[in-house]
DNA sequence: CAAGTGCAAAATGCTGACCGTTTTATTTAT
DNA sequence: ATAAATAAAACGGTCAGCATTTTGCACTTG
């Protein structure tokens, strides 16, 4: 079993990604895109079968995702998906509200043009993708836009602590993006931010981020309450 | 060998530990005391004899200080402990500022009587080690200093992120604390922020926080660059 | 019929042996 | 001394197995 799995041994030996990693990406996509539900448990076994791979991996890729929240650990129970509350979700926007200000600020006094053309052009893809784009697709045209930002500032820890946090409510935003009238909203506002952080406007880049991810917060507790 | 570990069965089931996060802790306190310096190798096999358990809970545990930042792995090649170069310094504090001065502003505003008591008692329990305590039981008294001030702005992913943010910076801090003058200001700096946050002044409580954190910069950068 | 009891099946946590591949260390030759 | 060749060790993962716990389920009982 699970012998039909080789290592690949590309030219290029620094893309060799360990099985762990493999399954941890597989699974993290999983999660994020709601395959796996909140609340579901994941066994290990099953798990390993499922993707041909024995245990070792899998639970290997288990403690990362629990050190990423997405996942829950149990001591000899086991792992689940996690649930997000909705004080977690405040927690985790209230953070994100204050770190995005910080990159704001960042980004205003270091972007440099050739960021600019990237945040840009980032703002430009997610508007096309408006009328035809899938919802993953536009879920991930989003994130470019606010990476653009988040790159610019120039801090990997940064950027690293804003990717988690994003990662947490991934799965919520989606429920947002499926609203015709929070797409429109959100071009308006990509427009605005990315004007305001050409002309170095920091006060008012910071504003317009504010609202964006309040109006984001306010979309997600609703959704969620339905439920 | 290694048939000497067996189980502890205690009384309340829920202070069961995982092998694996023993030997997380374990290791995470040897890096952060400095006994395991950055750049030393970090041997499954080795480690494994030395603690008496097997590989699998030492990959796991490794997997996780990865995940924290502590262990740097290179595929194939195996972990070894982090470097933290100026950079790296300059981007945890960075962030570490703005998740502080967030937390001061919730804590104004949310914080109780009893969470107040704490964060006096802190205050006080620092400035009595102050002649006689070990380099390790003040950093424990500064760090629950400003703990008690992220517990009081009741935000539990921001409590985690400071933490870890934290944590990075640990094994140079106490380069900071061996300078008898920076305990005496760090004293004055404690005093002065828990009267700020008790007469709920946001602006001076931040105002204070940036200086202490900008103070503690300084001293780390001083003593990195000596090395 | 709901609720507890008891038991069998399955899952977790870990060990230990093993294997292919890669890296590191050592020896040997230049 | 430097470089090439070779041996030793480490990583990454598989597999089988074992003790302990948890879970699912049939079965009884009030």
């Amino acid at each position: 079993m699970a012998s039909n799995i080789t290592y690949e041994h590309s030219d290029d030996p620094n893309d060799y990604l360990p099985l762990r990693d493999v399954v941890f990406n597989s699974i993290r996509k999983a999660i994020l895109m709601g395959e796996l539900k909140p609340g579901e448990r994941l066994m290990e076994i099953a798990l390993a079968e499922r993707m041909g791979v024995s245990r070792t991996p899998i639970r290997e890729a288990m403690r990362k995702l629990e050190l990423e929240g997405l996942v829950v650990m149990i001591p000899r129970k086991g792992a689940q998906v996690a649930h997000l509350t909705e004080s977690d979700l405040n927690d985790v926007l209230e953070v994100r509200i204050a770190l995005e200000k910080l990159a704001i600020e960042k980004a205003c006094f270091r972007m440099t043009d050739a960021e600019y053309i990237e945040l840009l052009s980032a703002s430009e893809d997610f508007e096309r993708l408006i009328p035809t784009g899938s919802l993953e697709e536009l879920a991930q045209a989003d994130e470019d836009f606010h990476e653009a930002i988040y790159r610019a500032a120039g801090n990997k820890r940064l950027l690293q602590v804003l990717h988690n946090l994003r990662e947490q409510i991934y799965r919520y935003r989606i429920e947002y993006l499926k609203e015709e009238r929070s797409r429109e909203l959100l071009v308006k506002e990509h427009h605005e931010m990315t004007n305001a952080i050409k002309s170095r406007d920091v006060a008012k880049a910071q504003e317009l981020s504010f609202a964006h991810l309040e109006n984001q917060r306010k979309a997600i507790l609703h959704s969620i309450r339905q439920k």
